[in-house]
DNA sequence: AGCACGCCGACT
DNA sequence: GTCGGCGTGCTC
């Protein structure tokens, strides 16, 4: 049976596929579903992906025009991968044209054909390496490392040799002088080789690790996700190595999924040292024929471990056999821009799809995983103990009402600095960066600015001096006065911070401070550097935001001082107090040694809040099981669910009147909440409004999604107004 | 998203 | 007189 039309997901906004002909010349051989094909589209020409073949078609024929050409090289989208990116597009409501195109390489979305090479990898000479080496280290050290690196696993690729820190000089170096050759390999399926386990670096496991191991290889043949929650240095890393090992031996792929800065060298050198096999990286460091390296290895299955950030969900790894999703709780995990999709969560749909085992991993999982462990959906592994040298810091509140404050700064906290300076160790300070719109509180006695009908506290909206309620959106004028104790002293929650550097170069002046955020550290392989300078001892004082907490640890650092916790507690967005938690808890985690316990300092006005209490208390487990119950109380996800629609435009009255008028409507099962403005404003001019969609049932959020969709593209402002879907979402804040 | 078509201001 | 500003509308 012949087939004359073809239906195409384009790379172009819109929510439908397009109708194309195809000729009988060009229809030999049949065209399949998840080819390419290049297409006419008004007036230029695109690269498409074709979804459907059909044999006739609704459309009027003078509206059909042909497809130019189809291309024909080995990487039409596999099947199951694009049934995955199918279902995506349905649960998230995103154009199929836009999905398709994100797990699509660069390289393989443009008209022209792109090199089809394979990329050089590195090979050591085999014959004297040892000799070599040893008389390389006396002059030039880390030439020798790299040469021992490549001599240790052949075949390495320069993306590899990059991220374990080696330049480009080195390797350079090691050219000239004849140690090492780069070859172009011609990439086969991957076989597993006896003696691909480097057995020297394979640790013995606890029963705890142990446990988890066999739970996984038992369900090797089917789906299953393993949730490990496991306190920082007990061992997760060896649970996934050992958890490869069979699968690996099967000749099946593994995928880790790792949050964006968590792929530090020491991840990569674990993998290395553990596995004689191709390990293929994929991140945004990487230019785009890299990329479409990885990719195609992926596809032949010549990629063994894929290692990457959220975007590798989509490599097409064909053999997949297991896919670990490491710090699962971790943020990056979720696209926050046009197709906002949670790593985790498709990791998991992927895993269901394909009948394989995922394992999830981290020592604070999110409420939604942890929930999922509780309800028996998720097998749940804990891992309590910790191996070697590795510490928890202990917690403990600063009560800022006994407090005298200096620029942000409570007198003790100060003491406890200076002290830990004076025993030449180091100090870490938080600067959680507060809030969009935080709440207002009194200075005198702490009363929070509540909306009476929600009782949750108003958000300051700084831009127009108002108060708004981000449950339902009703406004109030900022109020002067503290309405339980009359005082005037009315302010945002946590504010003070903002020249503490200068004030604490100046407090500690023989001490070096430095400050690590996205903006001192813009500059490619700075961030690297600081760290190094950190390790080196080069600072006494590190003032840092979120980012040190993550992946990084800090042995030297002895006590860590989080300035401004109550931001959190008083926050519009409901995961905010989820996320401090995660935060101290992985910051504690990160400083100190077993010679040298660390110790966290948290600044608060609230010390007798519930959660804190929990959490410095309890620990997170306890804490999560707390928040839990407020969740479910408060029907929040994970017990019920969100949809979150944003709309912005240049006209000010044209977002809250666009999503007003969706209001209007009654959706079965689902509770609306706005249109309330963004909390953030994020340029002049432009304006924000949110709606949120809510219900205890996910088919009758869906269902009411779709309806909203169809309402919201034949509305009259459709085009004045951009809007876009955002499907359980996290931030709120713009 | 692009790209074309279309109707009003400062330029050789 | 024209070049070009970007508002509006359409794409199988």
């Amino acid at each position: 049976m012949s087939q004359h039309f073809v239906e195409v997901a384009l790379p172009v906004p819109m929510r439908q596929l397009f109708t194309y002909a195809i000729s009988e010349a060009l229809n030999t051989p049949n065209i399949i579903v998840g080819e390419r094909v290049l297409v006419p589209f008004s007036g230029r020409q695109l690269v498409g992906i074709v979804i459907k073949t059909a044999a006739a078609t609704d459309i009027a024929s003078e509206k059909i025009k042909p497809i130019i050409a189809r291309v024909t090289d080995k990487y039409p989208l596999p099947p199951a991968l694009l049934k995955f990116l199918i279902t995506l597009s349905r649960y998230y409501h995103h154009p199929i044209g836009d999905i398709c195109q994100q797990a699509l390489p660069v390289l393989l979305r443009q008209i022209e054909q792109p090199d089809l090479s394979f990329q050089t990898r590195w090979f050591a000479r085999e014959d004297n390496a040892d000799t070599d080496i040893e008389e390389l280290s006396k002059r030039a050290k880390k030439q020798a490392e790299l040469y021992a690196t490549i001599a240790h696993s052949q075949g390495s690729s320069w993306p590899e040799l990059r991220t374990l820190g080696f330049s480009k000089a080195q390797l350079n170096a090691l050219v000239d002088k004849a140690y090492i050759k780069e070859k172009e390999i011609e990439p086969s399926e991957f076989e597993w080789q006896e003696g691909a386990l480097f057995e020297d670096n394979r640790l013995s496991l606890s029963t705890e690790q142990a446990v988890i191991v066999s739970a996984v290889n038992q369900s090797n043949q089917s789906f299953s996700c393993h949730l490990v929650d496991g306190i920082t240095g007990s061992g997760k890393t060896e649970v996934y190595l050992q958890a490869m090992e069979n699968v690996l031996a099967a000749n099946k792929q593994v995928l880790v999924l790792v949050p964006e800065i968590g792929l530090t060298p020491q991840t990569l050198a674990r993998f290395e040292q553990r596995f004689d096999v191709p390990i293929y990286l994929h991140h945004s460091g990487l230019n785009d024929k890299e990329r479409l390296d990885t990719w195609r290895a992926a596809y032949i299955g010549h990629a063994a471990i894929i290692i990457g950030t959220r975007s590798s969900i989509f490599t097409p790894a064909q053999a997949l056999g297991l896919i670990i999703v490491d710090e699962e709780h971790d943020n990056s995990l979720k696209q926050q821009d046009t197709f906002r999709y949670q790593g985790r969560d498709c990791a998991i749909l992927r895993a269901q799809q394909l009948n394989i085992p995922i394992i999830l991993g981290s020592a604070t999982p999110s409420l939604e995983s942890l929930q999922n462990a509780f309800s028996h959906k998720f097998h749940y592994h804990q891992l309590t103990r910790r191996a070697g040298n590795s510490v928890q810091s202990q917690l403990s509140l600063v009560d800022l009402n006994q407090e005298h404050l200096d620029h942000g700064i409570g007198e003790s906290v100060k003491q406890a600095i200076s002290a830990t300076l004076q025993r030449k160790e180091q100090v870490l300070i938080f600067l959680n960066r507060r809030g969009f719109a935080p709440a207002i509180n009194c200075k005198e006695c702490h009363w929070v600015v509540d909306c009476q009908r929600c009782n949750k506290p108003y958000t300051f909206h700084q831009n127009d001096q108002l108060l708004i309620c981000h449950h339902c959106g009703s406004q109030k004028r900022i109020i002067k006065q503290c309405q339980q104790c009359g005082s005037s002293r009315l302010s945002p929650v946590g504010q003070g911070t903002e020249q503490l550097e200068q004030h604490l170069s100046q407090w500690f002046s023989d001490k070096s401070v430095v400050r690590i955020d996205r903006d001192s550290t813009r500059r490619k392989g700075e961030l690297t550097k600081l760290l190094q300078a950190i390790h080196n001892k080069e600072h006494d004082i590190l003032l840092g935001t979120q980012m040190l907490a993550k992946g990084h640890h800090f042995p030297d650092v002895t006590l860590v001082v989080i300035l401004d916790v109550d931001g959190a507690l008083f926050s519009y967005d409901f995961r905010a107090p989820e996320q401090m938690a995660q935060l101290l808890v992985q910051v504690a985690g990160r400083a100190g040694r077993a010679s040298k316990p660390g110790k966290v300092l948290i600044q608060t006005q609230y010390p007798q809040h519930p959660l804190l209490q929990d959490l410095v208390n309890n620990g997170y487990r306890h804490f999560a099981q707390q928040a839990l119950t407020e969740r479910k109380f408060a029907r929040l996800p994970p017990f019920g669910y969100q949809i979150l629609l944003r709309a912005e435009a240049n006209y000010p009255s044209y977002p809250a009147k666009f999503l007003s008028a969706l209001c209007q409507y009654q959706y079965q099962d689902c509770e609306l909440a706005g249109p309330i403005p963004a909390a953030m404003e994020k340029k002049a001019g432009k304006y924000r409004y949110h709606l949120i969609v809510q219900s205890a049932q996910r088919k009758s959020l869906h269902q009411a999604t779709l309806q909203i969709l169809s309402l919201m593209q034949s509305h009259e402002l459709s085009n004045k107004v951009r809007w876009s879907i955002d499907v359980d979402p996290v931030d709120f804040s713009w």
